[in-house]
DNA sequence: TATATGTGCAACTTTTTGGTTTCGCAAATT
DNA sequence: AATTTGCGAAACCAAAAAGTTGCACATATA
């Protein structure tokens, strides 16, 4: 099973409740509530987040909140670095410029 | 078929070829060389790659070149904004921190 | 013109993924 | 003690995705 931070992030449900937990922790059922899925779905979701380390468990009592990774998010933003070098110079500034107008012709 | 940039990016050849074509526009046949697969696995990555607009086709002759719109990748940084916001902050760089020394117990 | 090369695309197969149902377990509540 | 509640996990299913093979169609080259 592939598990890695990309493919967490590319089911949108998953990235819902990256971004509503990002805020507080959150119990499977609390998540649930705001997802048109079932508990056991966001569970599963839940499961592959907390794989990749994504997210962690703090349990109490019979509840188990679940919480995001700031950390680990970082490491999208890692990867991104390489671009955003690229897309602040002004050579491909001027490229999207051109694309654009080739863009409103059709 | 669901079409979105997380998804383009989920797959690891698909993050390979975007790295690679980042400097420079290649042919199909260029970067299926790079990889451990066919060309046509690379056509249809390529592909995917164009319908969510993160690469764009240059012809030239019987070569058609594809290069990455920068521009494009932009959308992960502005959804990856909301997290940067956060991690930031000192409250959660103590939270890692606890994370660490609970790790380092067992 | 005949052949080689670079490519996209469609059909097919295999693997992966997301969801549902059902179950068991432990913590709360009665 | 009996019941309810919150949860994870396994088994199963349908849909989607990734890869393979074979083809057609241009553009080069001989």
């Amino acid at each position: 099973m592939r598990r890695d931070i990309f493919q967490a992030i590319a089911d949108p449900t998953r990235r819902g409740i990256i971004t509503l937990i990002a805020l507080q922790a959150m119990t499977p059922n609390a998540i649930a509530a705001h997802f048109d899925t079932t508990r056991q779905a966001v569970s599963k979701h839940l499961r592959i987040l907390t794989e990749c380390e994504l997210v962690i468990q703090k349990q109490q009592g019979r509840e188990i909140y679940y919480q995001l990774r700031l950390n680990k998010m970082k490491e999208i933003d890692k990867w991104l670095q390489q671009f955003r070098d690229m897309w602040e110079d002004r050579f491909n500034q001027l490229d999207d410029v051109l694309s654009t107008l080739k863009n409103k012709k059709k």
